[in-house]
DNA sequence: TCAGTAACGATCAAATTCGATCATAAATAT
DNA sequence: ATATTTATGATCGAATTTGATCGTTACTGA
């Protein structure tokens, strides 16, 4: 066996569990401690993984951070003023007993600390959306199913017939990495699957972007303008921006 | 076990309760007092957990009287020891890359810290249980969708069609509220309910029970002896409850 | 206050893991 | 084909980790 061929075993091993030991390399790659060591030794020094006494663990979650924790910690460096105000515009649309659903999202996520007192159906895809409204709040929260995905933060079912076309909302809230006049813009091709799986489901679609996201562009596009009832942003947008909703029959809420 | 190992376990352990004690984390990890010592020592100057007389608890105690405390709570505080050593035993009948569903319940929720350095596919009705998977361990988590019932911490969608049906597993693991000639009984409607569902997307039903549940009678019965592949349980059960599982075709596995 | 008990820390022997060295095998150059 | 470089495997002493023992310290309940 090669070295580039244990390396890449050995790479692939260490993302596999917590830490890897030199014995199970040894068995894996069938090749002698000595040159596991070597190997965890060059791969150490590359940077590609972290070597600890009897074998070595991937670099990058040496300890997992809480799901709960990323989309705070994230926000902090992004602009919390206006999402927040963004969000309680958000919740405000609601009353007591409403159905809602609420897709992932750093701006949608949010929306829990305004929720706390309420008494809403929340329909959610976020672990963390969810895990919140749980433990802080007496709203009633249904839960989409199917594969957790650690990144993203969202709840995927690769399948058609789940629980979601059961669930009906009055409106939707949701978030997206850009808005421009092709219509709301996502990056991620996951992020779009679990949207596009809630967006039929509610009759009003309510998008919350703050005005940063009327300059962004991205590749993969979610839905056209005339979809979207209405778009809470903040102060920050253009004149023209305003006009390009308004003239598609959208309205806009401006939250300070 | 590797250094890194035991101290994930630890880190996992101590997050579902206000303090673990040396001599469970011995159990836990099969490792000897001192060592245990010895991490929680380095653990405590890490600022990963405090070092408290007897044990360890966790950095942030405000967490816990959200979903998961009280009805959990409540019942663990009864034969922790026998439902730690059967939970082992179960995640023990695992390898690596299995499929399994693990149905909610206290027993059951022990499993969490010997997944905590495994990677398998775990599908879960349990939002604790997937929780705790998610922020302590490697493993793909997938949840069925529906509302969550915080009282049962149980997801449950009251539709036939969701996600649950086009999952498969190996094993199911599951506790329930008592066990005897007619099968297996438990005393929640909702439970049951959530149990049916999963019940037929498993090959071999691994049913985890300390010897108190043989005397526990119920109102509802889930399912006869003959569905159920293996007990596990603890050493206090009746041999003529042995030989009432083994007629039946049930294997029975005694964990210590 | 004063046993009695449980938890702790220090110490040491056993077990594991590591690193250096050297011999051998393989690849490459001459 | 031969020489030289490079990679690999084996060996062995050093270093680290682990588990057991035991004396000391901190709690508990009379």
């Amino acid at each position: 066996m090669h070295e580039k061929e244990r390396h890449r075993i050995i790479l692939s091993a260490v993302q596999e569990k917590p830490v890897v030991t030199v014995a199970e390399l040894v068995d894996l790659t069938e090749s002698s401690e000595a040159t596991i060591r070597r190997d965890i030794a060059a791969l150490h020094v590359a940077k590609r993984l972290r070597r600890v006494r009897g074998g070595a663990e991937a670099l990058n979650p040496p300890q997992f951070v809480g799901l709960a924790g990323r989309p705070f910690s994230v926000n902090q460096t992004m602009n919390v003023r206006q999402k927040q105000a963004i969000a309680k515009a958000a919740v405000a649309l609601c009353d007591d007993g409403d159905s809602v659903i609420i897709n992932g999202g750093t701006t949608t996520f949010q929306m829990v600390h305004h929720l706390a007192n309420r008494r809403l159906q929340i329909f959610t895809n976020s672990f963390p959306i969810a895990e919140h409204l749980l433990k802080h709040s007496k709203n009633t929260v249904m839960l989409s199913g199917g594969v957790i995905y650690r990144e993203q933060n969202v709840i995927l079912s690769p399948f058609e017939n789940d629980v979601t076309r059961n669930f009906w909302a009055k409106r939707m809230f949701m978030g997206a990495k850009g808005i421009g006049p092709l219509g709301l813009m996502e990056a991620d091709p996951l992020l779009i699957q679990a949207e596009q799986k809630l967006i039929d489901q509610a009759e009003e679609l309510v998008v919350l972007v703050d005005s940063s996201k009327f300059k962004q562009r991205s590749s993969l596009i979610l839905c056209g303008l005339k979809r979207i009832s209405t778009v809470i942003t903040d102060s920050g947008l253009q004149a023209s921006d305003v006009r390009m909703l308004e003239e598609a029959g959208v309205s806009v809420i401006i939250a300070d």
